[in-house]
DNA sequence: TCATTTTATGTAATCGTTTACATGTAATCG
DNA sequence: CGATTACATGTAAACGATTACATAAAATGA
């Protein structure tokens, strides 16, 4: 028996043919149940169902104006709490029919921009962005397009743009508190570039605050690296040959913090014993690092999910974008201590 | 002065009135520009930026049956190997103009065939999947929407798909030749789940095939666990108590892997002198870890990109998919050698 | 029973592009 | 110089859905 050739996708039309109605019946048994004959409406969906038909989703998003598209602005993917923010995101948004296009900047702030403008071409109806919208022509950009923009990892109460997010200052104040408290003085930090990076700026200008307010040593031992465990490790290097008395390093990531840890074991430090590590995230590895990591964790499922269900709140129930703050964590664990000096 | 109040988006229509030209050769001007006059396309192409116009993507999807969107369904996001190659696919396809949908199915394999549906039917023009297609369903629905399709993470000759990933068996074989050859006899596996996970099985298979044919003990000391950090240390807790004279545990990836290492730590087993830890997948901390751990690398950078170069080829330039295989290299550290008893 | 309202359905316009076809003008050729 | 060709542009028809409006049939009421 010859199998139906015809290739191509079924439309209305064919639909509404091979049922014996018009289209606008077709159209209405899937997207107004109640106002079409309910036997007709069943044999519709039926007929539909047999053809293998869907609605064309250009046609569908030309006609309605709306693409069911979102688009989110961050770093890098493969960095894993911004993996982490977007697999929750993304998994919300789907739930609700919304499908997200990822665009990475690879740290390059320069490029958000583009990469917005290039998502609301391609019809976003909403945007998530990692990190404060500095950029004044972005700014501009968005506040023309006036599309649903909701700002992620960092949390500011002023901002123009709402934003879902964290308190970096006084994650990384209350981190250094607990350090100063263990008793520490000479404080090394290694950040990453603050190169259009307000959640770098935040955490720097958290750890100038606190060391000198207390009158501690090491307020300018700050050293900006690339994100990677080896800059970390390479750091660690550089402080300990530089500032010898250092006793405690905090670490903007867990990454450094997990290639200071490996460097620790190579010059011969004990972790808390000689030096203690603070790291940032709460990696899945942090707490099975040797000694395990002490560390502020940050909510970046939450974060997503959070995101995602404002997102669908702007755009399908029309609801005002609010900010949300969320709480970090300090995560107490063995690589901090009292330094050796104090007892 | 007052700014121009018109909220709505520019179409080819507006920008043909104040270019003072019809429609078509607005639409000329951007598509076939050796077929408009070269003064008139330049004052229609500053008319439209000045306007910021942008082609409405759902008009042009339908007009032209291109959506110029690809899409992806993987495991889950949250996973350094695959968010590392969706990095990368989709920057690469992005580069030339594509936007990738992720999808993610968190390892429930039954439901890629929903989520690949999901894709087709917003309109996805081509396909990554991670793992071949085994569900016959999906066979059956790929073979019939007949879209460009590429498989990764595992490499199948015979394969119905296309694929662009390594030997998953071959990898392991390699593997276990290599601590054979340093003279183990007490093998154990730390698996993830089988189902629907053709890698998996092909690991174990290379796993029980090395071991049952060099007569060694462990062929089934395989043990499954989900992809955690502590689960890989449960499962070494649990390898140590049942099998106390294993040394050499195989993990399928690293991130078991560093669950083992932190585990032996308390364990006290001295690593590579009472075990011997092989690792999958060359995170970025296996290199970092006290002792550095001997792995499996994949290359999922360049798969990711070889997807996406496939997948354009195939799109726009109508080339033939063909497969890729693609080298796995054993990375010698230290958390490997001869085990104790040899010596 | 007939006028009026309700209900179910159909017809055709619309969303914003691209492009086949038509048309008018300029260039080319014998 | 008139006929033909090449060129630049415009008009209108698609693409496949949704829905305002029209209409026919059924239900309701006096």
């Amino acid at each position: 028996m010859m199998r139906r050739q015809n290739r191509a996708k079924a439309k209305v039309s064919d639909v509404a043919a091979k049922a014996g109605v018009s289209v606008a019946t077709v159209s209405r048994a899937f997207n107004l149940p109640d106002v079409v004959r309910h036997d007709v409406r069943l044999h519709v969906l039926d007929v539909a169902r047999k053809m293998g038909y869907s609605p064309n989703p250009a046609a569908k998003a030309l006609r309605l104006q709306k693409t069911h598209i979102v688009g989110a602005v961050i770093p890098t993917l493969d960095y894993a709490i911004f993996a982490r923010m977007i697999d929750s995101f993304q998994d919300t948004l789907a739930a609700s029919d919304y499908m997200t296009i990822v665009l990475t900047t690879g740290f390059d702030n320069t490029s958000v921009f583009d990469k917005v403008k290039l998502l609301v071409d391609r019809g976003a109806e909403a945007l998530l962005i990692v990190g404060a919208v500095e950029d004044p022509k972005l700014r501009k950009y968005l506040r023309e397009t006036s599309i649903p923009v909701v700002t992620t990892y960092s949390h500011q109460s002023n901002g123009i743009v709402p934003s879902i997010g964290f308190d970096n200052y006084a994650a990384t104040k209350s981190a250094l508190d607990y350090l100063i408290g263990l008793g520490h003085q000479n404080f090394a930090m290694i950040a990453g570039s603050t190169l259009g990076n307000d959640r770098q700026r935040a955490r720097i200008q958290a750890y100038r605050d606190a060391i000198g307010q207390a009158g501690l040593k090491g307020v300018d031992h700050i050293f900006t690296r690339p994100f990677t465990i080896g800059d970390g490790a390479e750091a660690m290097r550089e402080i300990h040959s530089l500032h010898p008395k250092t006793t405690a390093v905090v670490c903007n990531t867990d990454i450094f913090a997990f290639g200071v840890v490996s460097e620790c074991r190579k010059l011969k430090l004990q972790i808390p014993a000689d030096i203690s590590i603070m790291g940032f995230d709460d990696a899945e590895y942090a707490a099975f690092l040797n000694p395990p990591l002490t560390t502020i964790a940050v909510p970046a499922q939450d974060m997503g999910i959070r995101a995602a269900k404002a997102i669908y709140g702007a755009l399908a129930e029309n609801k005002k974008l609010n900010s949300e703050k969320l709480e970090t964590k300090l995560m107490v664990r063995l690589s901090t201590g009292r330094p050796k000096s104090f007892e």
